[in-house]
DNA sequence: GCAGCATCTTAGAACAATTCTAAACTCCTT
DNA sequence: AAGGAGTTTAGAATTGTTCTAAGATGCTGC
């Protein structure tokens, strides 16, 4: 299963960034277990907490270029809230709205007909559904 | 039409706000033409060029309370943006990815099929559907 | 009409999330 | 080991939004 190593060292120099040693933390507490979403401020207290204090604006810095990388998906659901997703695969999103709880489930059962053609000048990025619950 | 007519002052006593100068106009500033999508910022760039002073914090205040009491819908596409959509009806989202630009598109076409059902305890919301696209 | 009062507006401060800055540091190549 | 590009850092800056508290305004009952 290619991309899915624990050589983190490895798997950053093959996503283009340098393995540092903030990287490496960041990316063992993202990857290492199962799917996850967090935000900067979780994974900072996360990493404040696991003895490997990184900065706050390193972790920001991270999550970008995870990002950009195509290691993240971000998700935006709320004003002034990013989540950042582990799951870069094809899945959408549960939103439970008062706690802002973030569940995914995956898209291969889910179909969308009738989509208007993406508008002239444009081509298909990516498709969010949001499944906004309340409790 | 109910929940159509020009009568400003009427439409938000309705809502149960009380229709102050600043509400009215940014009540006719927002709903007087067709379906519009605007920022805090960009409304409030729009009243004051209107020869209508509102201040910033009304703005902010005016647009929560209308999409609190049903008059527009929230639309939250891109980290620190919000959005707000004098269409209420059941409609989706083009965003036009560098931009920021937002374009709606009917749901009356758009079947979604293969839902999982909301986590336990939780009840349907709404479903948002956000078609990003590239140039 | 108008007095009284709850509600609303306002400027500016405060706040939260994120990005920037510029100096110190580290990984990599040689 | 030395050099340099790329990184990290603390703190300042920026951006978007909400709060505060003082003054203004729309509404009700008289």
């Amino acid at each position: 299963m290619p991309g899915t190593s624990l050589d983190f060292p490895a798997r950053l120099r093959e996503a283009g960034l340098r393995p540092t040693r903030q990287r490496v933390a960041l990316a063992r507490l993202l990857f290492e277990g199962g799917h996850r979403h967090v935000t900067a401020e979780s994974l900072h207290i996360e990493v404040k907490s696991a003895q490997m204090p990184v900065s706050l604006a390193t972790v920001y810095n991270a999550l970008n270029q995870f990002r950009d990388a195509g290691l993240l998906r971000e998700v935006v659901v709320a004003p002034g809230r990013s989540y950042f997703d582990t799951n870069t695969g094809h899945h959408h999103h549960f939103f439970v709205e008062p706690d802002g709880a973030l569940h995914d489930f995956p898209s291969d059962k889910v179909t969308i007909a009738g989509l208007p053609a993406p508008p002239k000048g444009t081509r298909l990025s990516r498709v969010d559904v949001i499944v906004r619950v309340r409790r």
